[in-house]
RNA sequence: CGGGGUGUGGCGCAGUUGGUAGCGCGCGACGUUUGGGACGUCGAUGCCGCAGGUUCGAAUCCUGUCACUCCGACCA
């Protein structure tokens, strides 16, 4: 007997820690903080790089790599982005033997190396636009953390773009930040809000933040990927200039954007169930796994093999499991591990020439013809990923209330997990109000979609300027 | 960073008033099984988180430290 995970009901917390490491996604390290990806957690990583990085070269970025450390002098530059980075800054001050003259940052983000760069790059009109890409890991000495979802190292990307004009830099922002929308519904399956973040929580050193953000299962908000709006702020602190066509001295418009291994947090607490994982299809390792049937019985493995090499062929990450396991230990094995279809074939499906589907969502099985397997599994791994979308949806619809009062929003805040719909004035005071009487329910963004639910803040009564969507996160 | 919990084989755990470590699962071999987590026989695997201290003797008592976990605070 394999130990049960965690019922997701009884505890959610407890259920994601089990299913991260029963699936094989992870392991602890031995410091602090630092996770270990397995072949199976970072596959995912890979699948989800390669997408995303064929969305960034369509939309003409170029990928570089810059240093992992920052002299402190130059991390210090720009006023906000020190003070929002300083205090979780890992700092090297000894080199071999020696102490150093000027301690280096590990670097938590690359904003001010990529300006240095820039710097040194950026001379004319006829340089710009820049739309650079880096993928690499950051450090940030975070005070708790989780796998996957805070981890003091973690993997990640972050486009930094330079544009001769406002107006060009403002629509890169909200380009990427579309293409991180489409990549969350198309690839994982993850309907969420896209909106911009209030001035309270935006990134430190932006003009303006925007943000999408996924609810997982549990109601809970994770800030699944922002992106940024910095104006000539950092080219100013930087010295960035370029001659424009007008032959004057000018400041060029800059972006940042990025999303990280937390995705792979977002996947597992939005899909899965209390049998483990369940991977959204485009981004799975393994998209189906063929299970063969009394297969010491003979042909059985010859037609599995051939089967997994029809599918092979077809383009589908596919994998056979002729290990000697009971079948039944190896179908609970690949639910817990999310594979999305399984397929059993066995002497009946033989005699018949068919084979079983079975779909990781529904677990309903369906008996098809091999003479269009291709067809069948693609098709089934469709209505996985359809599926799963619409579960998401449902959740997240189910799990959002409207607040007319404050009264009603504390109550709401108190009583029903998930999102509150809630109008705001546009202070911060406010803001800070409802975090503490609700102990932690924080603006998540103010969606690109409003509706208008009353004239008045629903915590100050003056005149509301947007509709926001407040949650708690992770 | 504060409060609680936990560190014993790969995993889950037991270990009495201190006497030198055990169970289940898993792992290996062989045989029987095989359409939802199979069974039998034999076998291997431990710096008892780490470092000090007390003691003739420490998994056990004391001090420190590290990690994990939950709840807060903090956190683009």
């Amino acid at each position: 007997m394999v130990e049960q995970i965690t019922s997701m009901d009884v505890d959610f917390a407890q259920w994601y820690t089990d299913v991260v490491k029963k699936a094989e996604l992870m392991d602890y390290s031995s410091v602090k903080g630092c996770m270990i990806f397995r072949p199976y957690g970072y596959a995912i990583w890979e699948n989800i790089q390669r997408d995303l990085d064929a969305r960034f070269k369509a939309c003409g970025h170029e990928n570089v790599y810059m240093p992992m450390f920052i002299p402190e002098s130059l991390l210090t530059k720009e006023k906000d982005h020190v003070e929002g980075f300083a205090p979780e800054c890992a700092w090297v001050t000894v080199g071999g033997e020696n102490k150093l003259t000027e301690r280096l940052a590990v670097r938590p983000t690359s904003e001010t190396l990529f300006c240095e760069h820039f710097r040194n790059v950026i001379q004319s009109y006829r340089d710009l636009p820049k739309l650079y890409n880096q993928w690499c890991s950051v450090v940030r000495w975070e005070k708790t953390t989780r796998p996957f979802l805070r981890t003091s190292e973690f993997l990640w990307q972050e486009g930094h773009t330079m544009h001769e004009t406002e107006e060009e830099a403002r629509e890169e922002t909200l380009r990427m930040l579309k293409v991180y929308e489409d990549f969350y519904l198309e690839s994982l399956a993850i309907p969420a809000v896209t909106g911009q973040k209030t001035p309270k929580e935006k990134f430190a050193g932006a003009e303006a933040t925007y943000t999408i953000e996924p609810m997982m299962h549990n109601g809970v908000a994770l800030q699944g990927g922002t992106s940024h709006y910095f104006g000539d702020g950092f080219a100013k602190a930087f010295d960035i200039t370029f001659t424009g066509r007008d032959n004057q001295v000018r400041y060029p418009h800059q972006t940042s954007w990025g999303v990280s291994t937390r995705m792979i947090g977002a996947i597992i607490m939005t899909h899965g169930d209390d049998s483990g994982l369940i991977l959204p299809p485009a981004i799975a390792p393994i998209q189906a796994v063929i299970i063969p049937i009394a297969q010491h019985k003979e042909g059985v493995l010859d037609k599995a093999g051939e089967l997994y090499d029809r599918l092979k062929a077809a383009g589908l990450r596919v994998k056979l499991d002729d290990s000697d396991q009971s079948s039944g230990w190896k179908f609970s094995q690949y639910e817990m591990k999310g594979v999305p279809v399984r397929l059993e074939i066995g002497p009946k499906d033989m005699e018949n020439n068919s084979c079983v589907l079975v779909s990781r969502v529904t677990r309903e099985k369906k008996f098809v013809s091999l003479d269009n397997l291709e067809t069948e599994v693609k098709a089934m791994l469709a209505q996985v990923h359809d599926e799963l979308v619409a579960r998401a949806q449902k959740n997240r619809e189910e799990k959002t209330n409207d607040a007319h009062t404050r009264e009603e929003f504390l109550d709401i805040a108190e009583n029903k997990p998930g999102f509150i719909r809630a109008m705001w004035c546009g202070d911060a005071a406010c803001e800070d109000q409802l975090k503490d009487e609700t102990g932690g329910v924080k603006s998540r963004c103010i969606p690109f979609v409003e509706d208008h639910l009353s004239d008045v803040c629903v915590c100050c009564g003056k005149p509301a300027k947007h509709m926001v969507v407040w949650g708690r996160q992770y």
